[in-house]
DNA sequence: ATTAATTTTTAGACTACTCTAAAAATAGTT
DNA sequence: AACTATTTTTAGAGTAGTCTAAAAATTAAT
């Protein structure tokens, strides 16, 4: 089907396209895959051929049909391994991220099959990130920067926007996980750094952790 | 570490050096690897270069000790995948094989060990060879081919020589398992076909399969 | 509207892996 | 021993993917 480095680019693309919806360019490109701007030119013209994207010089990428498709099918699978490595072998959500970018690349179309049964269909992968179904459709989730919540407001934690072990290590250590309760009880206007309640307990988070924390408030 | 490539290379030269033990040819690699000679001397000056194999002109190859490592644990990750996909995602023992080939590459020492831990360290895959464990020792196993048995022998079905698709559906078509018990009731001297006792019902089966079953008579 | 800064593309080169065709070495045969 | 057949290696080339350096196009700033 597609080579390796091709799915990742189709990857990359799709997920630059949210912040750049007009066409993604190559040095955003470059920057995503960390290789240079010469390599991606020269990579996209090769999709461009495949008609996996709409390509003109100097206006940026976007996904055709057949190209968004392959890069949700890759998608499904980065994150259905993500849940397999967590529930089944013990992973950590920080630890799983390396192996399902290699294991996404498994061609097999009975594997994913079993694979997503074996799991019990999941609709969500260990970051809080929906999961495709077979057919490339996305749960639609109405969630919400922790940031941009007032005072007094609260919601559950239902996903992370940068999922670097980094960050979601201190989300470990302070003991916030997928599924909990956050409730806003101030907001430093100076640096909107927050006092929250968690687990009935007084916690202080700068702007960068509430930037990068999903909530659903529904 | 090693290219997809060198890690196929590798693994079939092991395979190989059962039936040549004192060096494995260019074309015999050549064969096994589906490739012409003249690639196979350009890998082999390769894995040479990187004191994988010992190599002499015109010598043919031998794994090193850094090589023949390198394939076992390949061929570790190889069976325990065959594991996975048979013992969990439902998979026939005939399905497996191709799929293996790509997962056997996946690069994670956490990932190998959890896997199998939990598929509760198996000892052998779904064909009946021997699962290396984490140091890459072998279990030693007693095992003769079938057609090696006389008549009024018995023993216990538990491996394939011969592990194509059609040979093991040929097997599920006549409830031939591993950990069956066969028993020789006839040899038919002109061309060693066998009437043999499985399930307590009598079978006529051929020469060609009499040497593609393992049998543990002990 | 020029000029300057930035972005993007081209040109040329490199590695890994593959192939075909030809040369060299080895093995087999009279 | 000389010839033949087979095996193996070399020579040269091609593709996918990457890089650096330079040219071209676009965008921003005077
Ligand atoms: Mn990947
Ligand atoms: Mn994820
Ligand atoms: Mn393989
Ligand atoms: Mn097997």
């Amino acid at each position: 089907m597609f080579s390796l480095s091709e799915e990742n680019y189709l990857k990359a693309i799709f997920h630059l396209e949210r912040s750049f919806p007009t066409g993604v360019s190559t040095n955003a490109l470059a920057e995503e895959m960390s290789t240079k701007a010469s390599s991606v030119t020269d990579m996209i013209k090769r999709l461009s051929e495949k008609k996996l994207v709409a390509y003109k010089k100097y206006q940026g990428v976007k996904l055709s049909k057949i190209g968004r498709e392959a890069a949700v099918d890759i998608i499904r699978k980065h994150r259905l391994w993500e849940v397999f490595l967590v529930d089944k072998l013990g992973f950590a959500w920080d630890e799983v991220h390396e192996v399902a970018e290699q294991l996404e690349h498994i061609k097999s179309d009975k594997l994913i099959k079993e694979l997503d049964r074996f799991l019990d269909f999941p609709k969500r992968d260990p970051h809080g990130d929906p999961i495709p179904d077979s057919k490339g459709n996305f749960a639609i989730s109405n969630k919400v920067l922790l940031a941009e919540l007032k005072k007094g407001e609260s919601g559950i934690c239902i996903g992370v926007k940068d999922s670097t072990p980094e960050f979601l290590q201190y989300l470990d250590k302070n003991n916030i996980a997928l599924g909990k309760e956050i409730s806003i009880l101030e907001i430093e206007s100076f640096d909107q750094s927050m006092l929250i309640n968690l687990n009935g307990k007084e916690l202080k988070i700068s702007n960068v952790i509430s930037s990068n924390l999903y909530i659903k408030t529904s």
